[in-house]
RNA sequence: GCCGUUGUAGCUCAGUCGGUAGAGCAACUGAUUCGUAAUCAGUAGGUCGAGUGUUCGAUUCACUUCAACGGCACCA
């Protein structure tokens, strides 16, 4: 006799065992059309689902965030019904939901073409109207490999051969169509009707790439139809943003064939790029590091010391001269360290800490490239702290502080912020690693922030906590990093002369605030979509005469804003006013400082703001203080 | 690196069922001197990513190669 409690409290009490869609026709015929599944006790099931006891039930539709999930997931079946009735003899593999929607890894003898894609859609929507049950039963382990195995599906019998023996396995079958799945499912195909395939790609089987590749059709599903309206929408406005087109728009930089994956950096964004360094620059000064530079490219004895030629050999530029042979900086490290190593250290000179704006080259594989999000020559604000382990947690505690004042300053928030922990593949004992993996959970906590723990993404010669951050579209990029390391300590040497004058070893902290310049310029592009905050800008204000009586004027206020260290441009040019404002209106300037007959004989500007807003005619000394007042202090 | 798609003027793109290319914007020249998001007229601009092959003839077809784009894998 199950009493049934549903999310409002009330209860409701049954003579048998009821099902979830039984109990949605007890309430009203209208849920019972909307429901998609059940929460039985917080467990997502089918509305088929059998209650034979007193629980907890919602019922779950279109209108929750799992009953989203579940038409993701059936239009993931879908599909791959959809794929069989066209092509017999695909194979499914695995289709699981993901962000905005699903996808789906089949394995065919040719990849689908654009034209497949249709076809297949089409077909979605034919099954969709037939309306057909979609019926979940159990089978055996054992059964079910059998059962897979005799109608030809090699991959979906080797996922269930990983499951244990002994365990009994959920089915669900539409029309002719069976798929092994946890489920739950919608109850017919009939409840999905607004979705769309979106790009077929390769992916290998298992994610490993010692695999075959398959065939993965992506696709995007939603509960109404404005909704998937308004996701293409978001879609494209994202494209809109894209710091390769803006890049190109606003004359910020160009890559080209002959270098791939290396930035061609024009005067706005390296005025770009120099704003963010003298920013980092005098914020590090004032942190109490030391600027230095280090070679381009050392010997490879140094790399086959430091362990990155085991481990990136592939990965790195190499050459050779007079029977040696060099390879360019993938990174910095082992540069500060010889920087370190050229003086006899006393434990009074710590913490020391080396900064460097170190340009690096990693010859990322051909596939990874993308535009400046990943490139193959970057340039870290990288900076190596050399302490006593007794001074780790107020270095990491001081860095945590600094690296989240930086993101305050450039408009970010939410930091994520995440701990790598030890990779298989590592240099270093495991007592050392402990130590490591240790030492930065307690700064963290000595932090007073949360955090996610990454097994298996650790660097290889230490553990390190990611700072990840957020763009206006949602986005998450790594950017800041802090790394803990014993071990290039021991591989290449620095020591230091402690107080009891025995020779120490130091502990080496890596640690980068914005990360890569091209990546985090990239991320500052699409995060303002090109209309960055005046202090950044490459162009900070433009003066506008509007006819030629008063050119002569806007020279000379253009001049003592230069003067007064602006970045200021005059458009002196024979245009209407409209068309000049048209103009520097889509540079996404942040000021444009109009002069005509009226501001000639005050003495003003009247300054236009970049949304358009008419400020007033002001005087050079109030304009000037207002951009001082959106600068951020260092 | 792997799978797919793409590569035509500075940008966005059209085109040629094989007979050496076209638009809009930008650029340049001239006229216009204008008050808050496009003044008018004219001019110029391309080894059709690179290479090889098929062909009387290739930007178009085939193959190779490079790069970009979307994924996968990788990301010290």
């Amino acid at each position: 006799m199950p009493v049934i409690t549903l999310p409002d409290g009330s209860q409701r009490q049954f003579d048998a065992p009821v099902t979830v869609a039984g109990v949605a026709a007890s309430i009203g015929a209208g849920l019972a059309r909307a429901a998609l599944a059940g929460k039985v006790d917080g467990v997502l099931v089918d509305t088929s689902y059998l209650i034979e006891r007193d629980v907890q039930l919602a019922i779950v539709t279109e209108r929750d965030a799992d009953g989203l999930d579940v038409i993701r997931h059936s239009t993931a079946h879908l599909l791959a019904y959809a794929v069989k009735s066209l092509f017999p003899d695909a194979q499914v593999t695995i289709g699981p939901v993901i962000e905005d929607g699903f996808f789906y890894d089949f394995s065919y003898k040719r990849p689908f073409t654009p034209e497949d894609l249709e076809a297949i859609e089409k077909k979605m929507l034919e099954l969709s109207k037939k309306d057909i049950p979609v019926e979940r039963y159990e089978l055996p382990r054992d059964e079910a490999i059998a059962y897979f195995k005799s109608i030809g599906e090699a991959y979906k019998a080797e996922i269930i051969e990983s499951i244990p023996q002994g365990e009994v396995l959920s089915l669900y079958r539409e029309g002719d169509f069976t798929d092994l799945c946890r489920g739950p499912h919608v109850p017919s195909t009939g409840k999905l009707k607004v979705f769309k395939l979106m790009k077929v790609a390769g992916a290998y089987w298992r994610g490993d790439s010692k695999n075959e590749m398959l065939t993965r059709v992506y696709g995007t599903a939603w509960a109404k139809k404005e909704d998937l309206e308004a996701y293409l929408h978001r879609l494209e406005e994202s494209e809109k943003r894209d710091h390769r087109k803006i890049g190109r728009a606003l004359d910020l930089f160009h890559m080209q064939e002959e270098a791939p994956g290396m930035v061609f950096w024009h005067p706005k964004g390296w005025s770009l790029w120099q704003s963010v360094e003298q920013y980092m620059r005098a914020r590090l000064n004032k942190a109490g590091y030391q600027e230095v530079r280090t070679p381009m490219m050392m010997d490879r004895s140094l790399w086959e010391k430091s362990g990155h030629w085991e481990n990136y050999q592939d990965n790195m530029f190499v050459t050779e001269s007079e029977k040696r042979t060099y390879a360019v900086k993938p990174m910095n490290c082992p540069g500060h360290v010889q920087i370190f190593n050229s003086d006899l250290r006393s434990y009074r000179d710590l913490p020391l800490r080396l900064a460097e704006f170190g340009a690096c080259h990693r010859n990322e594989p051909s596939g990874s490239l993308h535009g400046l999000m990943r490139v193959r020559g970057f340039t870290q604000d990288d900076a190596h702290i050399f302490c006593m382990e007794s001074q780790l947690i107020e270095e990491a505690k001081t860095f945590h502080a600094l690296a989240m004042s930086v993101y305050d300053d450039f408009g970010f928030e939410g930091i994520a912020i995440k701990l790598a922990l030890r990779p298989a593949k590592r240099a270093g004992s495991d007592e050392v690693w402990d130590r490591a993996e240790d030492g930065l959970r307690v700064a963290l906590r000595a932090c007073g922030v949360e955090w996610e723990e990454l097994p298996g993404e650790g660097a290889f010669y230490g553990p390190k906590i990611e700072y990840h951050i957020k763009d206006a579209i949602g986005r998450s990029w790594q950017c800041g990093t802090l790394q803990l390391d014993f071990v290039l300590p021991e591989r290449l040497g620095p020591e230091y002369v402690a107080e009891d004058n025995t020779r120490q070893r130091p502990v080496m902290l890596h640690r980068a605030i914005v990360g890569s310049m091209e990546r985090f310029l990239g991320i500052l592009i699409e995060n303002f979509s090109g209309a960055f905050p005046s202090w950044l800008a490459p162009v900070q204000a433009v003066v506008l005469n509007i006819s030629e009586s008063q050119r002569e004027y806007a020279e000379s206020v253009a001049r003592q804003l230069k003067d007064a260290g602006l970045r200021v441009e005059a458009d002196l040019r024979n245009e209407k006013i409209t068309y000049k404002i048209r103009e520097h209106s889509l540079q996404r300037i942040p000021y444009q400082l109009i002069v005509g007959d009226k501001e000639k004989e005050a003495g003003l500007v009247a300054v236009r703001s970049r949304s358009g807003e008419d400020l007033g005619q002001i005087n050079l000394a109030a304009f000037l203080e207002r951009m001082q007042a959106e600068t951020p202090k260092a």
